[in-house]
DNA sequence: GTCCCTATACTCGGATAGCAAGTGTCCGAGTATAGGCGG
DNA sequence: CCGCCTATACTCGGACACTTGCTATCCGAGTATAGGGAC
C-alpha cells in the first residue's frame, strides 16, 4: 500500500503557491519544471486540487494557479483527500457473514469489530493531517531553507517564461 | 490508496485462530470455505503471516495454522505491516533537490519537511495499530455475536474435513 | 493379536498468469495578450 | 495619436495508452495418518 506521487508533488506546489506575491499565479509548466516532473502529470494531479476547492485557476495566456483560500486555512487532510480520494483506506467486504457459519436469520453486530479497529487507526491518521496546514510547511521550509536558497529559487521563478 | 483484501482476511483469521483449544491448528482450505474467500489466495496471505513469525505452521496431514504466540502479544501493526510490507506509505522522493532551483553546493534540510508531517501521520496511524492487540478482537467479538452463533461456528470448525 | 511397512491423502510453500489501478501522454476548449489596421 | 479588431500563444481540462503491483491460480515438497500384510 502506498500514496500516489501526486500526493508529495501537490503538497509542494501548496506550500510554493503559498509563498507567491497576492494575485500572481503559476503555470503548471512552470511548476512541473520548478520540481523537475512530468508536466501533462502534474497537471492532471492539479485538476484534482482545482476540483476540490483547494487552487483557483486561470485560464488563458499568463493564467495559472494560485491557492484559493489562505494557507492557513488549508489543513493537509485536504489535499491528500482531493487527490487520492476520500474512501477509507481500509475497506471491509463484510466477509464475516459470508461462509457456512453465517445462515439465514442470523444476527450480527451494527460493524464489524474489524473495521472498527481499523476505522479507529485511520480516524487517528486523519486527525494527524488534519491538524496540519499548508502554512506550517512554509514556516518550517523559511525555518530550514538558506535565504540564499530562497532568493535564488524565487529570482528563478520570477524570470520569464520562455526560458521553461 | 487502499490496503489489499488480505488484511481483512488475515485478521479475521487471526482473531479465529485466537479462540481455538490449545493444540488445535486450522488449515487455509478450511478457513478459506469459513469465510467463503478463494483458497489459494487466502494461503498465500497467510504464508506472510508465516513468515514473519505470527502464526506458525503445522505441515502434513492433519495440519494447518495456530497463532505462534498469545493473542494478546499480537498487535495489529503486526499483521498489517506482514501483509502489505514494511515501508511507509508515503514515499518522498525528494523533488526539493531537482529541478533548476537545486544547483550544485545548495544544502538542504536533513528531512524534507512534508516528509517530516506525512510521517508524523503515519506515526499516529502505527500507533494506533500497535495499541491494540488480537485479543481485543476477540474480546469485542465475543461481546457483539450471540452464544447461538458462536456454537454455531465452533461446530462447523470442529466437523470432519471431508465436508470442505 | 501386534508390529512394521507402504501407500495415501492432506498439508504448506513458492513459482506462474490475469487484471485493475496508478502512471504518463496527448489533443481540444478557452482566454488574455500583442500586434496591426483603420479612423 | 487613439481605439478596435484579429491572430496568436499560452493556459486549463478531459480523453486516451502503458506499466506496475495487486489478485488469483496451479503444481511441487513434505508429513502424519490409515490400511494391509507379515510375524
Amino acid at each position: 500500500m502506498q500514496l500516489g506521487e501526486g500526493v508529495e508533488w501537490t503538497l509542494h506546489v501548496c506550500a510554493l503557491l503559498a509563498t507567491l506575491p497576492e494575485g500572481t499565479t503559476l503555470s503548471a509548466r512552470r511548476l512541473a519544471a520548478f520540481y523537475d516532473v512530468p508536466p501533462a502529470y502534474l497537471a492532471k494531479q492539479l485538476q484534482a486540487l482545482a476540483a476540490t476547492g483547494i487552487v483557483a485557476t486561470v485560464r488563458g495566456r499568463g493564467g495559472g494557479y494560485r491557492l484559493a483560500r489562505p494557507a492557513a486555512e488549508i489543513a493537509l487532510l485536504s489535499v491528500v483527500e482531493a487527490v487520492e480520494g476520500r474512501e477509507p483506506v481500509f475497506r471491509c467486504a463484510e466477509i464475516r457473514q459470508r461462509g457456512p457459519s453465517a445462515g439465514p436469520g442470523m444476527t450480527f453486530a451494527p460493524v464489524c469489530g474489524i473495521a472498527a479497529a481499523m476505522a479507529r487507526a485511520e480516524a487517528a491518521w486523519r486527525a494527524a493531517l488534519r491538524a496540519q496546514s499548508v502554512a506550517d510547511l512554509v514556516a518550517g521550509m523559511q525555518r530550514d531553507v538558506s535565504p540564499e536558497q530562497r532568493r535564488r529559487a524565487r529570482a528563478w521563478l520570477l524570470t520569464s517564461q520562455r526560458s521553461g
